[in-house]
DNA sequence: TCTCTAAATGAAAACGATTATCATTTATAT
DNA sequence: ATATAAATGATAATCGTTTTCATTTAGAGA
């Protein structure tokens, strides 16, 4: 159940941000890939149609995007930053080495694990950070 | 069971690296401390006793540990890059957001998750990232 | 519809973290 | 003791990200 645009658009909007071209341009984008997108990736996609969307603008919008958690940042993949679209519910992600879909999963409880590291450990968990990496069905048959 | 400064020492040593004094000192410093530490924290550790020993040394030693698993790499914290000594076997990490902390936990078994996972989406799972942030015992007493 | 204002934009510069370069030094095998 | 490949440190180069600031504009209200 990932989100639509317009869901992305009512929310921004719901939160006192504008919605501009801009930003309707890179969520677009961001919706239209079934993959991770670093910002630089982002910034290509959307050059191509929109030259004036500057780079500045693209990070100006993941940054709020991110905030309002109508975008999720990934960190299992390589070096750099990168995000995928959200989803209302709490999820994880399975990332593909191969060629960087993500396919989102839910249903997982973590929290006896959290129970369990809560007495042995003392720490009051605030948050967890689980995902998957591997290959893609697609990637696996060219190969 | 965290590793020691010697295991690491012989664990460069027959993977065929050279056992310098400055690697001496960054495995001390590492080994040294309970928390986690970015590149730049480690230099200024090591920089204090030993003004000689360089940032890219402390990156290219870095960059060795880490591909020998003699050392972690942290996802969960900020934004940049941080380290905290291995361990022998698999295990995960909980990480104070107060004052950087971490502690090791093994035990988990992820396995049923990745065998669901295989089934549902037909990725081959190659890997995984699980982490916990929280606040350890003193720094809520702290609070 | 017109006007106004705070918010958003884009170009450029600044910035911080990481990596590459290269001449010099050194750990280790012999 | 020697030879050699590896490692080091200073510097420069590079990359990703953030800041700055003058200009534009979305959206609220008249």
């Amino acid at each position: 159940m990932r989100l639509t645009e317009k869901r992305i658009a009512a929310a921004l909007r719901q939160h006192g941000y504008k919605l501009t071209p801009q930003r309707r341009v890179v969520i677009g984008a961001i919706t239209a890939s079934r993959g991770q997108l670093t910002p630089a990736e982002l910034y290509r996609k959307v050059h191509q149609e929109h030259p004036n969307i500057g780079l500045t603008t693209i990070y100006r919008t993941l940054e709020i995007l991110g905030s309002l958690e109508l975008v999720c940042e990934l960190h299992a993949g390589g070096s750099g930053r990168s995000y995928t679209i959200g989803t209302p519910e709490h999820h994880h992600h399975i990332i593909c080495s191969g060629c960087g879909e993500v396919v989102d999963f839910s249903g997982y409880d973590i929290s006896p694990l959290e129970e369990r590291l809560t007495r042995e450990t003392g720490f009051e968990i605030e948050g967890h950070l689980l995902e998957f990496t591997g290959r893609c069905q697609r990637c696996r048959q060219n190969a």
